[in-house]
DNA sequence: GTGAAAGCGCTAACAC
DNA sequence: GTGTTAGCGCTTTCAC
């Protein structure tokens, strides 16, 4: 019995000990983590509440926070419980704080009505990427498209176009955007902001009006922009310059190989279950910074056609 | 009290039952589904177990195989919980079998000493895909490949090259080279086995000489053989045919797409989920016939080069 | 040091 | 129908 238990500071003979565990082994016995959570509370394990997406089952962005996720659990004990965010029909409140997990991971863009009323029943949750703001485990998205713009200038591009991704309106979609305008403000270029559809249709204007690179809202954007290119007869990147965003693998799988904005998913799984390890010590996290990003640099980035002769007129 | 319980026959005026309901969200009650696990025995959460890979964080099948078992999950109102199972240091049985599951899926290839003490604790527990043989639902890998060869010889090929991968020894990789084998001996054909090192050498032979087609272990193989063959100057199809397995997102992004056999996830996930759902009940559940596979047909496959002139000796 | 008992928050079986 | 109670398998506390 106690011997099962280790309970602390029961000494018996070893073997004693011994024929206590393979008496019960050979029972069958096995502890129940669960009897256990219920008494002290804990169950040892995070939920990730994941929004699914329709497309390619789930995102490889997805698939990489669960992995990041996954090793910071590992890491730190803990099990990691699976919570798929459905795209229409959403998830009730009640099915998620019911226990069976000790804390919640919400990541990224799901209905953010959803977020409310999760932290509202002040159940231990955190939030990772650039989802709700409430306790936001995140990073400077900002900040990293602002310098892969400037990147792209300091090559000496000038045509300089932003390509949207995401959910409109959501803290992603509008801070990556915030990056690149300020960039291409610092440097008194005239921004653009387009859709896939017209980044592709601007592909195709002469040579001397189409944009010499793109700032690219996500690896698949620009990953899908390169299989467009190509099939333009644009050649990346000595005819157009792309930048992701994730470093996932997309971007290094690329042909060619994308210069992108590194996401630190590690770092921010990391961070999230830090506050969640606060909060079961019943201390307020503190605020926590925006965790740096950096630019990756690949074969996707030059200086733009016709740099080599002298320039011509920025018009247009 | 019944109301929040939903005792069964219990009837109180809608009013009431609102109130009720009100004022105990009001004080922050949430149901315990921890307590309730204790106390029924359910705790309506599977465990997968899923190899972690060195690769790339976790390989695309393992994210794919993780995406059908949520799904599958979702629709029979289970939880998932997500195990990776350390590529070195292995699991801990205990870990694995403490209740804070209600069943276990061992995913793929792992060592088998681990799925056997599994099985041995009698934990409800199925195998998924390839792995342990023990209440397994699989596929008929052998069948695919051999529906791949025969494909490829129909086609008019004739040095027809396996690729290998996996871990040796491992149900999969003996499988899907038997089926290989198994369609050339058919045809008479002489089968060679190789490595993707292997493999990329034979690109390097005169055209004479070199095979005309790969059959993969997999679509990561193939999708890599498509880039080494276009580094090499070799066109696919035209110079070489390659077939794929899994039929994931590289199949499809692939340039050229690939052909390839589609391993049905959905549909093992659905079955392992109800060979649970027997073993919940006290029922052994029925032996699984290996789930049919079938031949997804893209671009990566044609005729052999030169088959339109005059077929000359196959010696070699 | 070792045993007994209370209690975690539910469900299910049993009285009223 | 409606209230009460035992008990799931642990941990923790309190007696011995």
């Amino acid at each position: 019995m106690f011997v099962l238990n280790d309970r602390p500071g029961f000494s018996a003979a070893e073997g004693t000990r011994l024929r206590v565990r393979n008496a019960a082994q050979k029972l069958g016995y096995r502890r129940s983590g669960l009897a256990r959570a219920l008494s002290t509370g804990r169950i040892y394990t995070v939920g990730v509440v994941l929004r699914m997406d329709d497309s390619h089952l789930y995102s490889v962005y997805a698939k990489d926070v669960l992995a990041a996720m996954a090793r910071a659990c590992r890491s730190a004990g803990l099990r990691l419980t699976f919570i798929p965010f459905p795209a229409e029909g959403g998830l009730m409140v009640d099915e998620v704080v019911d226990h069976r997990v000790d804390g919640l991971v919400l990541v990224s863009h799901y209905a953010d009505e959803f977020a409310r009323l999760v932290y509202a029943s002040r159940f231990p949750t955190v939030s990772f990427g650039s989802g709700y703001a409430e306790r936001l485990v995140g990073m400077d998205q900002c900040g990293g498209v602002r310098e892969a713009t400037r990147y792209l200038i300091d090559l000496g591009h000038q045509r300089i176009v932003h390509v949207s991704g995401g959910h409109p309106g959501s803290r992603a979609f509008e801070e990556r955007r915030a990056g690149y305008l300020a960039g291409m403000e610092t440097a008194g270029l005239v921004p653009h902001c387009y859709s896939f559809t017209e980044a592709r249709a601007s592909m195709q204007l002469a040579p001397q009006e189409r944009p010499t690179a793109f700032v690219t809202y996500n690896d698949d954007i620009a990953w899908q922009l390169t299989v467009t290119a190509r099939e333009l007869g644009l050649r990346v990147p000595e005819d157009l310059s792309i930048i992701g965003f994730d470093n996932n693998v997309l971007a290094e799988t690329a042909v060619p190989p994308l210069t992108t904005v590194e996401n630190p998913l590690d770092a921010q799984a990391e961070g999230a279950l830090k506050v969640l390890q606060c909060l079961w010590q019943g201390k307020e996290p503190p605020a926590m910074a925006p965790l740096a990003t950096r630019l990756i640099h690949r074969q996707s980035t030059a200086a733009p056609p016709g740099l080599l002769s002298p320039l011509k007129d920025p018009t247009q």
